[in-house]
DNA sequence: ACATCCTACCGTCAGCAGAC
DNA sequence: GTCTGCTGACGGTAGGATGT
């Protein structure tokens, strides 16, 4: 299967294998300018994206909460505007555009399909990027080759460990850390959000605790006021 | 029924502060 | 200096309420 395409600057190329036994775990570039998709080998973890309750409706119900949390993670992944083009290849080479919003639902559309995706920025010249079926790993990475008709220099990706990491295992290493930052940093701010909630619920039990108290000491005020207005007359 | 607005929630980014 | 966690800002989605 080989596709071609132009675009202006050769930037990085990268291909990636989402794996995701028990978790969604993908592996994408937010800046890449065309990002492919590529569908097979389906296996898969994702929700019945009928379940349409909002995150946080059913709060009895935890099971619906992690089930959605985990289906909002994947649309909102697939419908990452940065994510730019999505684009899919289909089994005879054919590429189709997928529209943001539909993003999310044609995933759904591929049980669990691990998916295997490249981005590829290239600068004035079309740029060829085949699949190497023969060289394939199995469980990982499949070997895949990337050339510019320009030049007719040809690069093996084929991720075998070597003596020096190669650029796609650095860059793999990279965009690893990358989603464990963002992993981290999404929990980060799930956690502050719930505190800056309670903060606030608290604040609003103090204000009316005191508006309260504020109301009881005017009345006790009036009273005394009145009591006192007796007296002296 | 459809459009629009509002609210709740989310993930990401950027910037900051503290730890090492 | 680098790393890490926290948090405000931003832009996005979904669901409910309301108007037409």
């Amino acid at each position: 299967m080989v596709n071609k395409f132009s675009a202006k600057h050769f930037f990085f190329f990268l291909v990636s294998y989402s794996r995701y036994n028990q978790n969604l775990s993908f592996d994408f570039f937010p800046q890449s300018p065309l990002v492919f998709c590529k569908e097979e080998n389906t296996k898969g973890v994702l929700p019945d994206s009928s379940t349409s309750t909002r995150l946080g409706d059913s709060p009895n119900n935890e099971d619906a909460k992690q089930k959605l949390d985990v289906e909002t993670s994947a649309r909102n992944i697939f419908n990452n505007n940065n994510a730019g083009p999505f684009i899919s290849v289909n089994q005879g080479g054919g590429v189709q555009f997928i529209p943001c919003q539909q993003r999310y639902d044609t995933f759904t559309s591929w049980p669990g399909s691990p998916i295997m995706q490249y981005a590829v920025h290239s600068s004035n010249g079309t740029y060829i990027v085949s699949e190497d079926k023969g060289q394939a790993t199995t469980g990982g990475m499949s070997a895949y080759q990337i050339s510019s008709p320009a030049s007719g220099h040809s690069q093996a990706m084929d991720g075998s460990p070597g003596s020096l990491p190669s650029p796609q295992q650095l860059t793999e290493e990279a965009s690893r850390k990358r989603e464990l930052r963002l992993m981290k940093n999404r929990e980060a701010a799930r956690e502050c959000r719930r505190k800056k909630k309670e903060y606030v619920k608290c604040l609003e039990n103090r204000v009316a605790v005191l508006e309260k108290q504020n109301k009881t000491l005017i009345e006790e005020l009036k009273a005394l006021k009145d009591l006192y207005c007796h007296k002296t007359e």
